[in-house]
RNA sequence: CGGGGUAUAGCGCAGCUUGGUAGCGCGCUUCGUUCGGGACGAAGAGGUCGUGGGUUCAAAUCCCGCUACCCCGACCA
């Protein structure tokens, strides 16, 4: 990399310029050839299958089965929830022609897959006994967003998204409810990302939904990112789709409620956006592909020792449950090593040349925080777990420490004007879609959510003064 | 769709004002010296200057059209 392109990153003060060349150098990604879309490099995707498995387990944890429905959907299918295709229509990418001809009915490539999905629901499901159906499916999709960003708004995306089906809407809530926490706690746990959990407004919700809840994080910017999203949608979908079932005690039928939520690529945006520095990401523990680099130092005959040394340090880290990566790649110095590694984002850096082999020792560096430790290299690799686990922590706390500083609680305009310029605001609002597209306009803030642990509290929208609408105050920030 | 940019080697750019047949950095190849924070020297390879037309003896450069991409909005996981 050239030095002027270094620094670049370094002294970029526009976060989306960072991102973009963090996440494109990191190799992560790259542009794929159509607008928006991208191609996932190979330790992209292994950061991807690490959350993809422990998601999955959370999933199929709580009682979900994995099943796959087809990508494309009859556009009938579509037209039939009269909210859900409105809000849709303008971003379906539609197939006319296959086969070397005109299609009688057009297909769309799935945006989401409420209607191929309730479809089908509506010939599994016929008794009480089937209920609850709880599905999920690992799939991509496609909206053709105005404007795509890496991970944030790709035009084709990665995902998982869940339907379920329940007898009535206590039960469905109780799993809308369930899966946005299995969301909060996956971006905590293993993103290290302290996510505000909340319902959205009503114009923010997703459409053909009458409940949608949201995790929000707050990006190294102040900016907020909804990382996952959780919807009851009454029995919108089951009139349309005629899901019903056998009711027990009166054997008369009844539509099913039923829920929907997913969690994206968009994910790895927020991991990378949330912690990432000047010098590149900044990787949790336990969702970097490579925890521990060893990159081997010195040259000439003494490598062949340095090598062994390395080779068995490596050995150790693996049957400590480590995932390591050698940097023996001879052509490049050490420097450019570290930097490289820095920019990827491994938590930790062990240095090992002939110095060190005479003293029995390795030098070890954090990706965040701390000097060099020298450390014995007797018995090192199985003090590393611990480590990893406390970057993971101190992770979790900068971040949660970041957000709470950049969020405040606030009476009056200016003060809300000044807490969103930067960060977050909890304010009373009156809940008029008028008023937010007001508040949008000044302020590029909008209500992210509802937080489902606020206090329930009443006083007048900060903007407009009339009474509060939701019970309780409303978190406002700028997103992405 | 509105506002602002850009298009020249794999990547990042200069050259254009004032036309003369293309250059720099990185990367790549070969050799040698290096290797504990982005190594150095020497020698190489690599470009119908986005595209179509026009002006001219001559166009990367001037004129007209088109296209693509990027950034800021609108849309959105």
């Amino acid at each position: 990399m050239a030095k002027d392109e270094r620094a670049v990153i370094a002294q970029s003060e526009d976060f989306s310029g960072w991102y973009n060349d963090v996440v494109l150098r990191a190799q992560l990604v790259d542009r794929g050839p159509v607008k928006g879309t991208m191609i996932i490099r190979p330790y992209g995707y292994r950061l991807w299958e690490l959350l993809v498995a422990a998601l999955d387990q959370r999933i199929k944890d709580t009682g979900h089965e994995n099943a796959y429905f087809p990508m494309f959907i009859p556009e009938s299918y579509l037209k039939r929830e009269a909210e859900h295709v409105e809000g849709f229509a303008p971003e379906l990418a539609v197939v006319t022609h296959a086969g070397g001809k005109e299609l009688e009915e057009p297909l769309i490539v799935r945006p989401t897959s409420e209607t191929i999905i309730g479809e089908s629901m509506s010939k599994w499901i016929s008794s009480h006994r089937d209920l609850p159906m709880l599905l999920n499916q690992w799939a991509n999709v496609v909206r053709w967003e105005l404007r795509p960003r890496m991970f944030l708004r790709t035009t084709e995306f990665l995902w998982q998204e869940g339907h379920t089906a329940h007898a009535d809407e206590a039960d469905a809530m109780r799993e809308t409810l369930q899966m946005i926490g299995v969301y909060q706690e996956v971006a905590r746990d293993l993103a290290a990302i302290p996510v505000v959990v909340g319902e959205k407004t009503p114009g923010e919700r997703f459409a053909g939904a009458l409940r949608t809840f949201t995790i929000e994080g707050m990006m190294r910017d102040g900016k907020a990112l909804q990382s996952g999203t959780s919807h009851y949608m009454g029995t919108n979908f089951a009139k349309a789709f005629d899901i019903q079932y056998a009711d027990a005690s009166s054997g008369g039928r009844q539509y099913c409620h039923t829920t929907s939520w997913g969690m994206s690529t968009r994910m790895l945006g927020a991991i990378i956006m949330a912690h990432g520095d000047d010098k590149g990401l900044v990787l949790p523990p336990r969702l970097a592909p490579f925890q521990v680099v060893i990159v081997p130092v010195g040259r000439g005959d003494a490598m062949t020792q340095v090598m062994a040394a390395v080779d068995t340090l490596a050995a150790q880290c693996k049957a400590a449950g480590v995932r390591v990566k050698v940097d023996d790649r001879s052509q490049l110095s050490p420097g450019f090593k570290f930097n490289d590694w820095e920019m990827r984002g491994v938590p930790l850096r062990i240095e090992l040349g002939p110095r060190d082999l005479e003293a029995g020792v390795a030098v070890m560096a954090r990706r965040v925080g701390g000097d060099k430790e020298t450390l014995p290299l007797e018995g090192l690799a199985a003090t590393l777990p611990a480590v990893l686990e406390e970057i993971q922590a101190a992770m979790l706390a900068r971040a949660t420490a970041f957000r709470d500083e950049n969020t405040s609680t606030v009476e009056d305009w200016d003060a809300f004007a000044t807490a969103v310029a930067t960060g977050w605001a909890n304010a009373f609002h009156c809940g008029e879609p008028a008023c937010e597209d007001d508040i949008k306009a000044i302020t590029a803030a909008t209500p992210r959510c509802v937080p489902n642990d606020a206090p329930a509290e009443t006083g007048s929208c900060v903007r407009c003064g009339t009474p509060s609408a939701y019970g309780r105050r409303v978190l406002f920030g700028r997103s992405y």
